[in-house]
DNA sequence: CTTGCCCACTCGTCCGCACAAGTCACCGAG
DNA sequence: CTCGGTGACTTGTGCGGACGAGTGGGCAAG
């Protein structure tokens, strides 16, 4: 017996209708069959149709405009490829040679503020490089609460095989749920411009990184030479 | 006669579940009641229920889980709120002290391989400046295609007070689809340097903007200045 | 105690029908 | 010619009913 799942009948009509918009058949601007049309040639009730093109309108597909019809809008394209440093930056596995320092120190103002805790609040700090080829191309700073680096390895030396979000997510089923960035341009401080062997432009990134319940589970700084990266976004209009 | 509009009813049990989920009412993981509940407390059929349930689960609000129920996933924030540098400057409306000067020029090597094109093509170069009190906070250029600019006003001086986008619009017809954005930091250039009044590290924002078919409408380069500018970015993990 | 079945409850999908409301072409009255 | 009405066509919303399928607890047989 062979056992195969039929998807449902609306993403059927769905899968149908975005195969025509990608092979031309409806092109941007055309208008789409009638919901009765549809429903003919599917063999289908009106609701499913209606469920699908709602769909599809939903994912940017195709506009509705009641009273006139439904219209393809050409865009199949999504939600946003964009970089995100603060991310990659939590998930990026370590090794030897990425390790600068791991100490335990009073917070910086900018950092403790970003926690919610007092200034002189004592946190781990575990600097790092990133490197590409002979030169380093990017300088990192993580920056952990004491309570959430208790019991972990964060406040080691010792690399990160897999990754600091992993090893949160092991050793103590610590979630990322999301992740605030601030990019800026500025000088690299004397520490960074050392680890980066220039002092000229840097991308300043300053990321908080949530658990669901909004906590921050560290916070990271990371310096990129301007002379190294780009990062590049599209996005569509209205 | 009031005649005020009632909203669709799935609409209406869509707010309330909203309302509730944001007042803590139903907290994160909960089980919400169930679509026999929510249908007799709120009067409707199942169809409007489910609606409703399955538009709060495409937005992220809720969880569905098949023979289980639906439960809270506590997320009630969407896509992601972007600063657009890129967009923002097309759309800005100029007055007469943004305008710093307005030349037909050849395309500098970057830009013409942007617009793939030659790279002594003449196009239209349009400097203008942004004023924050009285420093400058930001240097702007905008290059268009000699034929994107014909029969408009993007190359005469006088100010555009309804902004770039809406003038290749109204004039042109010319639909501003997606951007394609490119941030580096990097030291301003002589000219920015000077307009900026200063010459520490910049935000540099290269972008390109195109119409529905992918053509470039117009290349922009943005100068921010780094201790005026932050670009925050707020993304969801996973 | 363990195993397996049954059943109540949940969500998933689909149908046919009904009425409201927006759009547009056509046509006749003025 | 212009104006306004009419009707066909479109999408929007809503209902009730039906069946399928996944989940989990209770219960009886082993």
């Amino acid at each position: 017996m062979s056992m195969d799942f039929a998807p449902p009948k609306y993403a059927q009509v769905m899968t149908a209708i975005q195969q025509r918009i990608r092979d031309g058949e409806y092109a941007p601007g055309d208008m789409l069959p009638s919901e009765t049309q549809l429903v003919r040639e599917f063999g289908v009730g009106r609701t499913t149709v209606v469920r699908a093109l709602q769909t599809l309108a939903m994912q940017g597909w195709i506009e509705r405009e009641h009273g006139r019809g439904s219209f393809v809008k050409g865009r199949p394209e999504s939600p946003a490829e964009r970089v995100r440093p603060g991310l990659s930056t939590a998930e990026h596995p370590e090794n030897a040679e990425n390790i600068v320092s791991v100490a335990r120190v009073p917070a910086p103002r900018h950092v403790a503020k970003l926690m919610g805790v007092d200034e002189r609040t004592p946190v781990i700090a575990r600097h790092r490089v990133i490197r590409q080829g002979d030169r380093v191309s990017a300088a990192e700073t993580l920056w952990f609460p004491l309570e959430i680096a208790l019991g972990t390895d964060l406040d080691k030396p010792a690399p990160l095989r897999h990754g600091v979000r992993q090893h949160l997510q092991a050793v103590k089923h610590l979630r990322i749920d999301h992740v605030t960035e601030r990019l800026t341009a500025r000088k690299p401080t004397k520490e960074e411009a050392e680890l980066l062997g220039s002092s000229s432009p840097v991308l300043g990134v300053l990321a908080t990184v949530h658990d669901p319940a909004g906590s921050v589970l560290l916070v990271l700084s990371v310096a990129l030479p301007g002379d190294l990266h780009e990062l590049e976004d599209v996005y569509q209009v209205s």
